[in-house]
DNA sequence: GAAAAGATTAAA
DNA sequence: TTAATCTTTTCC
């Protein structure tokens, strides 16, 4: 039975975290964490631009070029978006996702393709999946195992089922408001390591999904530096697919950055 | 209508 | 290793 609308679903309370950000966890330190990850992975792009006066990183800044790059970076145009989803995948390693406070960097990503049979689009346009056939550049969130909240940055021209999966990224601004999020007071890859703790960190519910993410407010995907080298190696968490989907090196991830989820072992070096 | 399974996570 | 948790899709 089709239900004719279904009710927004409200806030749920938050947990009761009633965790501690003392200033003892002092601020330079998560600025220093977030330059040397940064820094010992990605080189600087010729791509910024220009300064958005908009940025304020809530840290002081130190000199490190990373957090430059990130100050300089501006919102990334519809057309970034528009191409397939296995090309934009590593395109998106090294960009910045933002929403107020947070901005973290993507480090790990996986691309879902027409004809994928791994692909949510494989049954066709469906109330849920309609974002996903939709034109590159809005999100597609929805819910996993009925817990987790999956967000995907669509990809390629309208028509065409293909978005890339967010699997993890490196914290770069609103470390507190991250780790209030997830409930978890750490600065280790354990909190933004694996694609739920993605949505979880940025506050999103199944209501974002088809939100655009090159407007400026609400959740954005900003330039950044491109990575020196990547890795790649087959999608987690699809053994249902056809194994000519299962095995294909579809998954890309930063390399040396250790914000990458599991399992790491299947992850290697392209050709 | 009912049932199964899922692009997962955290805790035991 | 397993429970948590619920929407979507498919099967009878």
């Amino acid at each position: 039975m089709k239900r004719s609308h279904r009710f927004k679903r409200s806030i749920k309370p938050k947990k009761s975290l009633h965790i501690k950000l003392t200033n003892s966890n002092n601020e330079q330190d998560i600025t220093a964490t977030t330059s040397m990850t940064l820094s010992s992975s990605i080189k600087p792009s010729s791509s910024l631009i220009r300064a958005n006066s908009n940025l304020k990183p809530q840290y002081p800044i130190s000199s490190s070029s990373s957090l430059i790059s990130f100050e300089k970076s501006t919102i990334l145009s519809q057309d970034f978006f528009q191409i397939d989803a296995l090309d934009l995948a590593p395109r998106l390693l090294g960009k910045f996702l933002r929403r107020d406070d947070v901005v973290l960097q993507i480090t790990e990503v996986e691309a879902y393709r027409p004809n994928d049979s791994a692909c949510h689009g494989r049954f066709g346009v469906t109330p849920r999946t309609a974002p996903v056939f939709g034109p590159g550049g809005h999100a597609y969130v929805y819910l996993c195992y009925g817990l987790h909240t999956m967000l995907n940055i669509v990809a390629d021209k309208e028509g065409v089922g293909a978005a890339v999966l967010i699997r993890s990224c490196a914290p770069v601004c609103g470390l507190e408001t991250i780790q209030l999020r997830r409930g978890q007071k750490t600065e280790k890859p354990v909190l933004l390591a694996g694609p739920g703790k993605i949505g979880q960190a940025l506050g999103i519910t199944t209501d974002w999904s088809s939100h655009p993410l090159y407007t400026p407010g609400g959740l954005e995907v900003l330039d950044g530096p491109e990575p020196e080298k990547i890795l790649i190696g087959p999608r987690v968490g699809i053994a249902y697919a056809s194994p000519e989907h299962v095995n294909a090196l579809w998954r890309f991830a930063v390399a040396d950055s250790p914000w990458i989820s599991a399992p790491k072992n299947t992850l290697g070096p392209p050709p």
